[in-house]
DNA sequence: TAAGTCAGTTAGATTAATCTAATTATATGA
DNA sequence: TCATATAATTAGATTAATCTAACTGACTTA
């Protein structure tokens, strides 16, 4: 079903597809500076890429990707984004280094151990002996000065706070039967675990392919105006949804 | 200085220097079994490794490699294994998803993002906040039983136990100045920290790059009987090093 | 030692991704 | 509207990595 493409043409289809969320229209020229190639390649790619159905391009007119297309650089995306936020956020690699290794990394994992990854870095991120703090004893460690002890001592603290805290929230919950609400009722911070995801069809699939799956983890970003678009970070990745697609998500704030 | 060299090249090497392992000789046919290509792509392959001086190779003749070429290899192979491990043992990727992701991710990761990722698969296994136990809880949540308190609760009962052997371990450090230790000194499944690797020229070069450098945890794993070759863990590879090698490594039982 | 077998090489083709040079189409602006 | 500049395409070459078919060398064995 899903013929497996080149690295190099998932890049050219991440470039499109992030050209085509800056500017309106996408251009050769554009898709030549962006992967730092002279003209004819792209020209030569484009045929390649309509041969296989995944833009659509008519000879010195603009380019746009196809369903398809669309899809499978949303998912090359995802991962460089994913990617590249473990590369910053957890290992602390720089800016420059961490995009330049996410966009290699990003085509030689499996499916599967791409998703497992996702999970480790959400437990990481959610754990209570994990998170940022732990994280900053990570650097430490990196630097030379790490203790054991103190950072033992420091969670030994925190710890009966946690406890006292979860099993507050847990008997609450208990007593109240927390409702599920919908993914626009979350406030702006707002984090909650999706629940289930409504609909049929192509927009049902095109939410579960950006990762808007029951169990996962997804955080409020902003509402526009009109409550569309509603910008949300899931797995680690900025997404923006439309009001219609949206609704079709139920969440449950933990 | 270091020609960069593409991953088909990298994968060549590090199919000979397993091969060499194993076997006394390396022919094209084990090559061509090992990577699965015909014939021709080998003998191809063996001319543009000789041209880059990787390898020795005369028509009809086994096939070995250089310094530079080994030195490339070991490179390829640690990654390569360092990766593998994370993949089973962090992650719990099956074996032969786990091989061919890791072939795969030795590379795409540049030298600064891989070691820092070798740091943190360190710090998980030696932080008391980590370990073995935290990544059970890691399982644990990929299969959607994760409960936080029950996570907490065992980190608390854990606790007060690991910070009293800290101190324990600590006074009795300061006490008896703890001398450094030789390597060879270790006995099977002890770990240790490198303090200093002793020496000059390649032979303390190709320690260094093997990864036994100071600030590494080192484990033994056993001495043949005449006191050589001494294997051992590092960065949770597995290297195999001579007596005369082991002797310039200097180690701290902590 | 000559025949037969298998390993290895050579020759030549293919595919993907790139380039330069030359040509053609589109857009701009005088 | 026409000349010119810019964008895009076409043609043709190159390099890396692979293949098949044909040939050659080396090792074994009768
Ligand atoms: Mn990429
Ligand atoms: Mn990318
Ligand atoms: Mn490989
Ligand atoms: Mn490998």
């Amino acid at each position: 079903m899903t013929e497996l493409l080149s690295s190099t043409v998932e890049d050219y289809l991440e470039a499109i597809f992030n050209l085509e969320k800056d500017k309106k229209a996408v251009r050769v020229k554009d898709i030549a500076q962006k992967m730092m190639v002279k003209l004819p390649t792209v020209t030569s790619m484009l045929n390649t890429l309509l041969q296989k159905g995944l833009i659509e391009h008519e000879k010195y007119e603009y380019v746009e990707l196809t369903e398809k297309g669309l899809k499978v650089a949303r998912e090359v995306d995802r991962r460089h984004g994913i990617l590249r936020n473990f590369l910053t956020n957890i290992l602390k690699i720089d800016a420059r280094q961490a995009e330049e290794d996410a966009c290699k990394m990003e085509h030689a994992i499996s499916s599967v151990t791409f998703e497992k990854l996702v999970q480790f870095i959400e437990f990481i991120e959610m754990c209570p002996r994990g998170g940022s703090e732990w994280l900053g004893y990570f650097e430490q460690y990196c630097g030379g000065g790490y203790r054991k002890e103190e950072c033992l001592k420091h969670m030994s603290g925190f710890i009966e706070e946690c406890i006292r805290k979860l099993e507050k929230a847990k008997s609450s919950k208990e007593v109240k039967v927390m409702p599920d609400k919908q993914l626009k009722d979350l406030s702006p911070g707002e984090k909650a675990r999706i629940t289930r995801v409504t609909g049929r069809g192509s927009a049902h699939r095109r939410l579960l392919d950006m990762g808007v799956v029951p169990g996962s983890t997804i955080e409020m970003e902003r509402i526009a105006p009109l409550g569309d678009p509603i910008e949300v970070m899931i797995k680690g990745y900025h997404l923006s949804l439309r009001k219609e697609e949206a609704s079709h998500v139920f969440v449950e704030v933990s």
